[in-house]
RNA sequence: GGGGUUGUAGUUCAGUUGGUUAGAACGCCUGCCUGUCACGCAGGAGGCCGCGAGUUCGAGUCUCGUCAACCCCGCCA
């Protein structure tokens, strides 16, 4: 067994070049690949900084040491001693970094053995999720993923930077909080001091910051992690991370620059990218008038356009009646989609059905004339007021959707998505932010007739708005109408939003306590169950609070969109499967009799054997 | 909670109408090979066809259930 100390590497697998030829040198790294010519025999060694290879010349090798040598498989763990020489004329290997040169290995030495790994690593695998999940550290060997956390590093050092440089404070939060089971669904701790009760692990800091602000620390931030135990999606987790800031004696326009100059900081450092900041505005109800969208992806055009005027009074009774009983008619136009045939029309129809559509109406406009299934009710003069206010021309098609104003946006919002990413009319080279603005303050819950808070309970009404929240008490309207004064009200709540991503989320906060509990009240929480629930936050409310604003940005999504990857788990270290599952360490488990006695748990379910 | 796709060698996949001994590539093992870098050549080992029932003379293939991975809807203030 040789001494380590004795082998310790003196430069990395990604260092020596040819100025380095000469030099003595010692490499630890892991066995990348070996090629036996049969006594010549090379290895590529790999470590995190690249790839290095090593040539063992039998000739200058004691016969135990090449033994030894030939015994290196794939992610052996060896350690070689020896001389950085030039590679012979015409064995040069350009794509590596290290291509120019190689080493002459005079000692070999095996520090650790690796059995056959369950996939090969190398830098495009297609090895399954499932399998990388399970060998996580092996999965991390691999290149893109090596890049991407290095990447996730530099990012997160570099937004540390920034917000420090503008005066930001990193505060830590407890990770053990009380529940307040508003919203997602909380991750619970169960206490063994206090048997039978529970701390929450934190959807976020929301409150804490707030708190923070009223103990006057200005500006804060912190890298936080959040949890949140809902069904999860590529690009979300159980526990994902946040750039959570906010700042006392400011507006929303004082966020946004710190979010722009932040995100400008970010994308300079990391990708070279100049953005042009400020980002633009729009305000909630335009995005979803003119994209069908809160989070619109601004890449690509194909605004939806309003044709309820044209048919409210056509012979088509779908249209007309339901413009006539307050809903309305839109449409979208794919260009060049004249030619699109019957399948693909089906196709686009089940999209449409998919997201609550009754159906998919269409003009396509061919040369041969123009085709649709509703042309015999609407007639020409109709079909050709709706291309002309649509602007679908010779060779384009004209999508319509006829329903509920809300329904009729979210369909063709969706449509539009799908008919962009189908005709690759997005282009991926840009970077398109913006924010979405003055968010409703509720939304309205068919299933239970009550309002929720759109986005969170602690957004400050646009001002013209608060009286609104007094008017509603007195309306005679029912909650569903959407002229309910509440429903009217509109928060300072806002998105930042980039290609189409939610990346970032806030608003200016509510901070005195009458208005936070006339909220919680229309939100359907009694003057006790909020005092229970969010008493801190009130009794903080009620010594002095400072107007406060913040913003938190998705860390995970932004790594994600920047390192070019779909799935957040591609930036996650550690991710979670789509049922919560680490497949690594087999978490959760259930826990021994002993452990669930000591904190008072007993379970009503039995363990599986 | 609902819908979809998938599950066969270590890995990625193929497997006909239900029919003899389930194949390929890569990886792994052995041998040969002194300038390879996707090294090459020759040979070899390797299978609970996810799991459990059922139909059938006979199931990788058909049916039902179940588990898991991924995707979508719900959900995610």
């Amino acid at each position: 067994m040789v001494n380590y100390s004795e082998v310790k590497r003196t430069h990395t697998c990604g260092q020596l070049r040819s100025e380095d030829i000469g030099t003595e040198v010692r490499l630890n790294g892991w066995v990348n690949s070996y090629r036996n010519l049969g006594g010549l025999f090379f290895i590529d060694l790999r470590d995190r900084y690249g790839l290095t290879q090593v040539v063992i010349n039998p000739e200058s090798f004691d016969s135990e040491m090449l033994a030894e040598a030939n015994r290196a498989r794939h992610e052996f763990v060896v350690a070689i001693v020896g001389r950085v020489q030039a590679r012979p004329d015409g064995t040069v290997n350009d794509k590596m970094d290290t291509g120019h040169i190689e080493v002459n290995a005079t000692a070999f030495y095996i520090l650790s053995e690796s059995k056959t790994p369950p996939f090969e690593i190398e830098e495009e695998t297609n090895a399954s999720e499932k399998l990388r999940f399970e060998y996580r550290y092996l999965d991390l060997r691999r290149k893109p993923l090596q890049d991407r956390i290095r990447f996730r590093h530099e990012a997160t050092l570099c937004v540390r930077n920034s917000l420090t440089k503008l005066g930001f404070y990193e505060i830590e939060t407890p990770l053990l909080i009380r529940s307040t089971p508003e919203g997602a669904r909380d991750y619970v701790v169960p206490s063994r001091v206090q048997p039978g009760k529970f701390y929450a692990l934190p959807q976020s800091p929301q409150l804490f910051k707030q708190i923070l602000m009223c103990s006057g620390f200005d500006k804060y931030f912190q890298i936080a992690r959040c949890l949140r135990d809902e069904d999860l999606r590529s690009d979300r987790q159980p526990e994902h991370t946040q750039i959570d800031l906010e700042m006392s004696f400011a507006t929303p326009p004082d966020v946004w620059a710190v979010a722009e100059q932040v995100m400008a900081d970010l994308f300079k450092t990391m990708l070279d990218v100049d953005l042009v900041t400020p980002f633009p505005r729009v305000e909630y109800s335009e995005a979803i008038r003119r994209w069908g969208s809160d989070k619109p992806d601004l890449r690509f055009g194909m605004e939806l356009v309003d044709l309820s005027d044209i048919v409210s009074d056509c012979d088509f009774k779908v249209f007309a009646d339901n413009v006539q009983s307050g809903g309305v008619v839109k449409g979208i136009v794919l260009e060049g989609g004249g030619k699109l045939s019957r399948k693909q029309i089906d196709l686009l129809t089940d999209v449409a059905k998919a997201n609550g559509a009754g159906g998919l109406a269409y003009i396509l406009r061919a040369e041969a004339g123009d085709k649709s299934p509703i042309l015999k009710f609407i007639g020409e003069t109709v079909k050709d007021k709706l291309c002309d206010a649509s602007g679908a021309k010779q060779g384009d098609a004209l999508f319509i959707i006829s329903d509920k104003r809300e329904k009729t946006e979210h369909i063709l919002g969706q449509l539009r998505l799908h008919l962009g990413r189908e005709h690759n009319l997005i282009d991926q080279s840009k970077w398109v932010f913006l924010w979405v603005t003055n968010f409703p303050m509720f939304e309205y819950s068919e299933d239970s007739d009550t309002l929720q808070a759109a986005h969170n309970i602690v957004s400050h009404p646009m001002e013209e708005d608060v009286t609104l929240l007094y008017e509603g008490e007195k309306s005679d309207l029912p909650l569903s109408d959407p002229d309910h004064p509440y429903r009217r009200a509109r928060a300072q709540q806002y998105d930042l939003v980039l290609n189409g991503w939610e990346m970032a989320s806030g608003g200016q906060r509510i901070n005195r306590r009458d208005l936070q509990e006339k909220v919680l009240e229309i939100l359907g929480m009694d003057q006790k169950r909020a005092d229970a629930m969010f008493g801190f936050l009130l009794r903080a409310l009620e010594y002095g609070a400072p107007p406060h604003v913040g913003v938190a940005a998705g860390l995970d999504r932004i790594i994600a969109l920047m390192t070019g990857t779909e799935s957040i788990r591609d930036v996650i270290a550690f991710p979670k499967t789509t049922n919560a599952l680490s497949l690594m360490d087999g978490s959760p488990t259930y826990i021994d009799e002993t452990q669930l006695k000591e904190l008072g748990l007993s379970l009503n379910q039995e363990k599986e054997a």
